[in-house]
DNA sequence: AAACCATGTAAGATTACCTAACATTTAAAT
DNA sequence: ATTTAAATGTTAGGTAATCTTACATGGTTT
């Protein structure tokens, strides 16, 4: 048994992140937009989202609801 | 950190299942038809494949190689 | 040869996602 | 109190992925 997925692989497309993330997909194109996340595209460009880009969905949501600005995400999720 | 998927939660497109199980969309809908796997649908209809259809899957696809038919792997798969 | 199994392929319809643009809301700055 | 900017919503038109159904094909079995 291969039981898992490697963290860096994309294999989620835009629709399940938004549900395990409940961001909206203007939120998720707007935070790549500002380099906050960089989901890879496949063939026919459709972004593709691993569980690494899941879990950074998921801090920028928790600072995003606590009021954090994009600006202020930038510097504290600097990696 | 929550990080993981559950098992049977269904998050996968076909496209990324044909990739992970090196099998075809006609192969995957086939089984499918014969009753090995039961996939789910979302709301447009589209299969949406978990963990452990894709374990099954790879299963399937190694008793295929091993030139066992769709019957064989019934009863070999029976759970 | 005829029939069946497993898979390929093609066509037409439907759903999902893409970008770009404009609208709205809230907060910050003037 | 305006104006500006930031973050998100919404809409429109286009492209890509997937769906079902049907027919084609090569390999077995009868």
């Amino acid at each position: 048994m291969n039981y898992d997925i490697p963290d860096h692989m994309a294999t989620f497309p835009i629709s399940v992140v938004k549900e395990l993330t409940k961001l909206s997909g203007r939120q998720i194109r707007y935070y790549e937009e500002q380099g906050l996340i960089a989901p890879v595209r496949n063939e026919g460009n459709r972004r593709m989202f691993s569980l690494q880009d899941i879990e950074r969905l998921k801090r920028i949501k928790e600072l995003i609801d606590q009021g954090i600005n994009i600006a202020g995400i930038k510097v504290m999720l600097k990696d």
